[in-house]
DNA sequence: TATTGTTATACTCTATAACTATA
DNA sequence: TATAGTTATAGAGTATAACAATA
């Protein structure tokens, strides 16, 4: 019952660093197509999951057009500010709460602590645990961070009116 | 511009069946907390991006644990009524409309192939192109499929009045 | 020149399973 | 017994880059 769960993850997931690579060949690829009108969704126009789910994509490719080159995935910007706002989180509970095992957990504070943003500190309370905090740097970063998603945020709400946007808040949460 | 957009599905996207694999130590693994009161989230809690993925990962939840067993992913779902509504679409036509490149495309169409459930027909009008098209075996599945995920997608949106389901699919629409 | 299908390749993210140390 | 961190491994999904056939 619990095993495959973080699918979601990798689902809603997905969130890599788009790669370099220039080649003539390689240009006009991908474009997706939101909600064209000579498509027939068929059943899938009532479902919420699959409206959720194209409304991701987008929000993610304006995620990675706008914040991506500053070497951030969505997932990477999301576990910073959770250690910032919650030090005393351990690895395992981190995972939890974003979705995916401790093994993946490891994975992602691997590279945060790699880029130097984020240390491991031993828990005196519970001596299996880690503490993860940030650094000074990890501090500097986001702070950054936070202002440039904000912004790519808002963009990618303009379509929608301010009391639209706390409605759809509101009933996201809900869910 | 166009490379790495794809990042989006793999972000919304996700979506692996999840494996067997039965353990003492596997077990209790896992266990995604949604939203849970003694974590601060900080400037998360004000992004509508980070609110779709959450609820994208408590959806992607339900639809394992309900029809996930019947060996289908939210994306493969979603190309077989695609291809059952829009017989003349050619694969990077799908692709594209799914948020994925070519290859990518090819990879599950390769997959539902192996599956009986589709076929490539060569196109008259363009020889380049193939369209792709619903089996007897896929169009049978797909109807028993459509009814089950229905009834999943129901039931992920019960916290929710009917009035709700219908502002939230258009608001995640207009996005 | 541009596009479609195709293939080979590499990369990211994740789960599984096992181990050790601690509770 | 159960849980935290860790590691090795495997699998899914995707992009990149190239190619031939066709437009």
């Amino acid at each position: 019952m619990s095993r495959g769960l973080a699918v979601a993850s990798g689902a809603s997931r997905g969130g890599r660093l788009p790669r370099q690579g220039t080649s003539a060949d390689a240009l006009p690829e991908a474009g997706f197509e939101q909600w064209p009108e000579d498509v027939d969704f068929g059943p899938l126009a009532d479902l919420i999951g699959y409206a959720l789910r194209r409304a991701q994509i987008a929000i993610y490719q304006d995620f990675f057009a706008t914040v991506g080159e500053l070497g951030f995935t969505p997932q990477l910007f999301a576990a910073l500010v959770l250690i910032e706002r919650n030090p005393s989180l351990n690895q395992t509970r981190l995972g939890r709460i974003m979705g995916v095992n401790r093994a993946a957990a490891m994975a992602f504070i691997d590279r945060l602590e790699d880029m130097k943003l984020v240390a491991r500190e031993a828990s005196k309370s519970d001596r299996r645990s880690n503490a993860v905090v940030l650094t000074k740097l990890g501090r500097e970063r986001l702070s950054m961070l936070v202002q440039a998603v904000r912004e790519h945020d808002a963009r990618a709400s303009q379509n929608l009116t301010a009391s639209e946007v706390s409605t759809l808040r509101r009933l996201l949460r809900k869910f």
